[in-house]
DNA sequence: ATATGTGCAAAGGTTTTGCAGGGCC
DNA sequence: GGCCCTGCAAAACCTTTGCACATAT
């Protein structure tokens, strides 16, 4: 089903070529949608699945990926750029992080909260909002727990 | 006026020192309140006011200050840390950012649009929320002007 | 043939760390 | 003295870039 998907993601590479290398980049993500993985993981990644893809290449991957609306660059500022799939077909829906301080662990809040604040910031400070990022930083249910 | 905020805020050093260096790069920042300065942007406004502090110091002192919460740190996902002044009695007021695309230029908003839906992300979630971060992307009205 | 893709090494930038010297309590 | 503060240089990262070679159209 894997291979599927990336069939249907062909057609969106325009004038790129989907390589083997890019196809295996899609498929770490494709297997890994529940992470937001970096640019080192997934060279890490490439090499227990056996691929020798160099980090420049990964880097350069990501970007395109990015500018084909395939990722999402995020920023949870450990330092690094991370990576997320956009889902197909789904381009509308957005979601939110929550970012706990203590395991450093980071959950997805699938709603899209902020559909009704947009247009009133927008009319307010005359800006045309066309995403938004949203992150909640707090501590999740197991380390409050572990800290009785 | 700047000498009286600091002098507020001479009380939050508990075991720790509120050196002239550390005076200075406060100095800086209540100074410059709408901006969101970097270390390497306070390493050169220092150099402009004539002190000499090496730039390890700055980010050292950058550390310390977020860590007595005089300093908030941000990410605006251009590869460096930027840090913004907690305004003193103010700590339950939050703000957001809109970040325009085109001049990279980043607008304050005040209102805190989040109160809320925090309530219901904390019980849905069971995550204990203590901060929040979000920004708007998209285009300010000075770049949608030029446009045409 | 021409354009695109890739690896390697080098370079650039930010941030952290070790160490030695200086200052304050 | 002891603890903190600081500068300098080096190191550690992440990321980008140049160049040469390979590959696909």
């Amino acid at each position: 089903m894997i291979k599927n998907k990336i069939g249907e993601m062909e057609n969106l590479f325009k004038e790129y070529r989907l390589t083997p290398k890019r196809k295996l980049v899609l498929e770490i993500f494709l297997e890994n949608k529940e992470r937001h993985l970096s640019a080192r993981e997934v060279f890490r990644l490439s090499r227990e699945k056996g691929a020798d893809i160099g980090l420049a290449t990964i880097y350069r991957t990501l970007e395109l990926l990015e500018e084909l609306a395939l990722l999402h660059k995020l920023n949870f500022g450990d330092g690094r750029s991370r990576y997320e799939l956009i889902p197909v077909n789904d381009e509308e829906h957005h979601h939110h992080h929550l970012i706990c301080l203590k395991c450093t662990r980071i959950f997805e809040v699938k709603d899209d909260l902020l559909q009704q604040l947009e247009s009133v910031v927008e009319n307010k400070y005359n800006f045309k909002i066309v995403n938004h990022n949203l992150q909640f930083l707090g501590y999740c249910s197991k380390c409050r727990q572990s800290e009785k």
